[in-house]
DNA sequence: TTGTACGCGTTATCAC
DNA sequence: GTGATAACGCGTACAA
């Protein structure tokens, strides 16, 4: 049986509430006593309970987050500095993977709620009307990742993605490009495929590009969606010079389509990524693509979701992050 | 204010004690007072509050994992498991990250067993003494992940290192490959490097094959140092027709190596890994590697622990999944 | 079948 | 400066 506060009390002979003064230095305590009471802790190995301490304080010291995947890179480093710096605030993770299914958060969102967490930082592939009405009901703290929450009154963390997607843009043309497709995910539910779009769109446009509808493709982020839609491009006789995915994996899918057709990676076609994912720079060629701050991106949530929890006003709703063009091997010049 | 099982009471003109009694159904209630309850349950939207329960109960319904990266999807796959079953028994995840860091490691065990988790799940590069100190002092139960834990008592799930490792190497030999190179990780603190090698040493024996000391490498699981072995190799020009690394991320780090000195895989060496990382299927050229039920160990490292929670005996100690050779095209026959 | 009362390990509010 | 004691929300003997 573990040792509690009462052992340690009967054992310096002080009361509990004195035993527990000196292990929250709330009051004062006698110097004399105060080192007794610390010998028979270090002697007695006693540690306090946490759950006593929950029920009694109101906190639980704990900090939900669900996630639609665990195994996935951009995920997983986000996950790091959010658990880093939690445990720097003394927090601890409860983790929830919902593989982005609606029902699944819905249930993680509420079972949190009555495992006490203080706060929740939530990752999906698609905010809906659903999520929205859960976390205006609750007052619990809360911090979406990625997520376009402009439109309403929820904290979120993520970086530029129109910046990110026009600069990008304009790295291809000033390298001579013109016919430039984009790989994108999803545009509804929240998600930056739109401000990508518009990043791209201006970047065109100011370049007195034309866009050709045919080369914009919504591939869900999924490598095969890429990988065929490329094969499309290839059948109807309309391959670009240049590829922009939004992100890696598509990115991925494209090239292996292009090698998989006898095209060359960056000799004939140039394919540029988005979120420098591992495999960026392991894979042949090395992919010039977006970086994003994944673990700076999880430092921050759960920064703010603490500055929640304390109660202090936090300056801004979005958070926006820097990021970073990474330039590698899988885009040349053609000028 | 959130409701507790008082308001419940007294809204249905009951004990909390009946109402207890209804949502655990632990002892039998009428069937009319019953009903009465679960409508005003139903109306409050009352839930029990877990972290009285488990002061009472001692028991917290958590499960500690510790892990030396999240960010790696060998471990993320077998997180899902984890996660995904312990839910089903009602567990939730405390999760811990070590950076594979010893002094992390000690520190969220002692953390863990204060938060009273009722079991732990254990990963780590390198299984120290300090560790096996920790386990045998504390009686919780405790799962190890892919380590080997044949010479001491503590319950471990993996694949069958030896045997994986043989049929791999047969495979090189019957596609006619002599000259064969093995690139593992470290070799000491009970990792399943030897076990590996043993199983390489045995299929070459079999096949009157010589072991030549200077294409056994010894790279950490890292891709880096696989490519420099392999640069290695092509400075002493003693490059053989085949090379088999024991972590798909080092046959990546040898493939990178040899395209880098110009050669082509497969047509001038095979290259197979182990552990058929997500990356394996979309490099180019696809690589042939081992696949381990990343899943399957997740699930059944935390079955194990359930079952000793309960007290239930588990019939092994030793749990050894299934493995399966993935045949793809990173290795070509020479015969 | 139902209700009363105690205890789980702590912190916080009082007195002293 | 120190010590009783009442909460916190729940499960469970024990009594009714």
């Amino acid at each position: 049986m573990a040792v509690t506060i009462k052992d340690v009390a009967k054992k310096a002979n002080v009361s509990i509430s004195t035993v527990s003064r000196v292990i929250n230095d709330s009051k004062p305590v006698s110097d004399e006593i105060k080192h007794r009471v610390l010998k028979v802790i270090e002697e007695t190995g006693y540690t306090p309970n946490p759950v006593a301490r929950s029920l009694v304080m109101k906190k639980s010291q704990l900090i939900g987050v669900v996630v639609p995947s665990i195994s996935n890179f951009f995920i997983g480093e986000v996950l790091n500095g959010i658990e880093e710096i939690g445990k720097m605030y003394n927090y601890d993770i409860l983790l929830c993977n919902t593989y982005g299914e609606l029902n699944q958060e819905l249930r993680y969102l509420n079972l949190l709620k009555s495992k006490q967490v203080e706060g929740i930082i939530f990752m999906t592939w698609e905010l809906k009307e659903e999520h929205k009405e859960f976390f205006n009901k609750e007052d619990i703290p809360i911090v979406m990742i990625n997520r376009d929450t402009s439109e309403f009154n929820i904290t979120s963390v993520s970086i530029d993605h129109q910046k990110a997607a026009y600069e990008m843009t304009k790295y291809l043309i000033d390298k001579g490009h013109k016919k430039i497709a984009l790989i994108r995910g999803r545009i509804e539910n929240y998600v930056f495929g739109i401000d990508q779009y518009k990043g791209y769109a201006k970047a065109m446009e100011e370049n007195n590009l034309e866009i050709d509808q045919r080369l914009i493709k919504n591939c869900e982020f999924k490598l095969e969606l890429a990988y065929e839609a490329v094969q499309e491009m290839i059948e109807d006789d309309i391959l670009p010079t240049a590829i922009f995915a939004t992100a890696d994996s598509m990115a991925f899918g494209a090239i292996n389509s292009l090698i998989d057709s006898g095209y060359k990676v960056p000799e004939d076609v140039s394919v540029v990524g988005f979120h420098d994912i591992k495999l960026a720079s392991i894979y042949r060629p090395k992919l010039t693509t977006i970086r994003q701050p994944l673990y700076d991106i999880g430092a921050v949530s759960i920064r703010a979701i603490v500055k929640k929890i304390k109660g202090e006003e936090i300056e801004e709703n979005i958070f926006v992050l820097p990021h970073e063009l990474i330039e590698r091997d899988s885009c040349k010049s053609i000028k």
